[in-house]
DNA sequence: GCCGTTTTCGGCCCGACTGTTTTCAGTCG
């Protein structure tokens, strides 16, 4: 549902509507993905409306796609304006009025379009355009391979789960995710699903043509190549379906959810033990050898299982032969999220709230940790309402009317010469300390490297947030040495955080390992500003699978004795006043 | 498109930076 406001709010926004409209989308679809119970309920009930920011307009429009699955504004917008346009936004300095201006003055039709137009010198022609915003444009146009958007988890996996639950229900003998969705990669180019009946393919494939046009958000299905279905939904997100026998679906589920190497990789493994091992098949001698799960034909190569989130061809099948594949973690090994933000600043729920989702999720402990005073956009706190926050947390602990323990803590901003957004004095009296970067991006690379390893060098600072600042799709974060950070953080035991939103997953798993192998911390936090958005533990924990990591490489598997010890640990090695 | 005991019209989370101007509009967090 919030995607595809979003996608209403940026379409409008391509096409020069007012500002503050196109704002009202995107307010309405943060208030959705911040509701703790479900949009329909609302619907039912008639208390959209209650929501601060929907109104007629938009409770009528949001009725439609929960009831229809089906957006008539949306499907005329899509009709006016070319979908390819949308990657305009993922341009540095190209902003809502930018793109408008060239999409109506340089008459945009595609994205083709305008990198002739910038090749030819006509944006820096258009008044109030320069040669900087061209040369922005044509570096973008270098950089970018694939004309592909990338979408992150957050769309992605709902969408790819809808599909899944409307087709189970719809009685359907086999349906999985495979892809990127169930791979768990920190991008999707498109969702695919894998089908799988025992009826004549082409009986299939109708059937499934029918149901998927009447599926909630789906917008077009078409036919691609045999047994298979192309799909368009109302989230811009595409999507494929394939088809296959009932008893071909464990085998074709895990080609189609693993990697081209680790496929190959399998091939040859299985060359290699005298199978044939192709398309949708396992022979030897000729004869068809049944698989009756992804797990069977693992053990039939003599493999561990490799789970899903590790089959990139990067190692794992030789470390699944030799018995040596990591013990990953598991949501349920997660005993507290250390990153929060409330109603006393940007947040929308209570400490109390939070701490009682904490409670439901069997957590021991949480970390409430509101912005600091300069981040005024996000209602940073000043000294004196942190002051007052951390007395409220301290009544809160002390009358114990919650199973966990609540720490006062504070997202403390980096400020552009590395010293910190609050005085040591208040720092040394929290509990837990976060900092993180939220200003001057555009700082060369050596300059904001530095910058934060002095940030990290500070004793009172215990963890270092979203540490690249990138956003999966749309910003790729500022120009850090990731690897400058890791070793930093080793000298001065400063734990790195796996920031668990699905827009960030910042840390990226691709240097989870080598954090590992230096000995340094990781702890999964949500950063979540509300009740509902708790629930993105899921995608860091997912994250970290990727990165190899085992619950002792993460600090929020410890419990809360071992956690505080392990916090107060690390303020002795870092020489800090704490008290 | 939303909202309102200062408003049913005229505002809309705030402020720094920067590239484009010739005094400021647009972008970014």
């Amino acid at each position: 549902m919030a995607a595809a406001l979003e996608r209403i709010a940026t379409l409008l926004s391509l096409k020069g509507e007012n500002e503050f409209k196109t704002r009202a989308y995107t307010r309405a679809a943060r208030q959705i993905i911040r509701l703790n119970r479900p949009v329909k309920e609302l619907v039912d009930r008639g208390e959209l409306q209650e929501l601060p920011g929907i109104g007629k307009a938009l409770a009528q429009k949001i009725e439609e796609l929960v009831t229809t699955g089906e957006s008539r504004l949306l499907a005329r917008l899509e009709a006016e304006v070319p979908a390819g346009l949308l990657a305009l936004f993922s341009i540095p300095g190209v902003g809502h009025k930018t793109a408008a201006k060239m999409v109506r003055e340089l008459n945009l039709r595609s994205l083709e379009d305008l990198e002739e137009a910038a090749r030819e010198g006509r944006v820096r022609s258009l008044h109030g355009l320069g040669p900087v915003v061209e040369q922005n444009i044509l570096r973008y146009f270098q950089e970018s391979r694939s004309g592909e958007i990338l979408y992150h988890r957050g769309v992605a996996l709902p969408v790819a789960e809808q599909l899944e639950d409307y087709l189970r229900r719809e009685g359907l003998e086999a349906v999985s995710m495979a892809g990127e969705v169930r791979r768990g990669t920190e991008g999707v180019h498109h969702f695919l699903l894998v089908v799988g009946g025992s009826e004549e393919r082409e009986a299939l494939a109708r059937k499934l043509e029918q149901l998927l046009k009447r599926a909630p958000g789906v917008s077009a299905v078409e036919p691609g190549a045999p047994d298979e279905l192309l799909l368009q939904t109302v989230y811009g997100l595409p999507g494929r379906v394939l088809l296959t026998g009932l008893e071909e679906f464990p085998l074709v589920l895990l080609r189609e959810s693993c990697s081209p190497a680790h496929w190959e990789q399998l091939q040859k493994l299985a060359r290699e033990q005298g199978f044939q091992l192709r398309g949708n098949a396992l022979r030897r001698d000729g004869k068809a050898v049944p698989v009756k799960s992804e797990g069977e034909l693992y053990r039939l190569l003599g493999l561990d299982p490799v789970p899903v989130e590790l089959r990139e061809g990067r190692g794992e099948i030789q470390a699944a032969r030799e018995g040596r594949l990591p013990a990953l973690v598991e949501l349920r090994h997660i005993r507290g999220d250390l990153h929060l933000h409330t109603d006393w600043s940007d947040g929308t729920d209570s400490i109390q709230e939070l701490a009682r989702e904490a409670d439901a999720r069997g957590y021991e402990y949480i970390a409430i940790t509101d912005h600091s005073p300069s981040l005024q956009i996000a209602g940073g706190l000043s000294m004196e309402r942190l002051r007052q926050q951390m007395e409220a947390i301290r009544r809160l602990n002390e009358e114990g009317g919650y199973r966990c323990r609540i720490l006062a803590g504070a997202e403390v901003d980096i400020l552009s010469d590395g010293t910190l957004d609050l005085p040591d004095e208040i720092l040394f009296q929290l509990d837990l300390v976060i900092a993180s970067v939220h200003s001057h991006f555009r700082q060369e690379r050596e300059q904001i490297t530095e910058r934060i390893c002095r940030a990290m060098e500070h004793p009172a600072v215990h963890i270092l947030a979203h540490p690249t600042g990138r956003l999966i799709g749309s910003r790729g974060g500022y120009r850090v040495d990731v690897e400058a950070l890791i070793r930093q953080a080793a000298r001065t035991g400063t734990i790195l955080e796996i920031n668990a939103s699905p827009q960030r997953l910042d840390l990226s798993e691709a240097y989870h390992r080598q954090a590992r192998r230096s000995g340094v911390l990781l702890a999964v936090n949500t950063d979540a500003h509300s009740v509902a958005t708790m629930a993105d533990m899921g995608y860091g924990i997912t994250a970290a699978r990727r990165g190899g990591l085992e619950p002792g490489d993460l600090l929020n598997t410890l419990s809360w004795e071992e956690l505080e010890k392990c916090l107060k640990r690390r303020e002795q090695r870092k020489g800090g006043g704490g008290s």
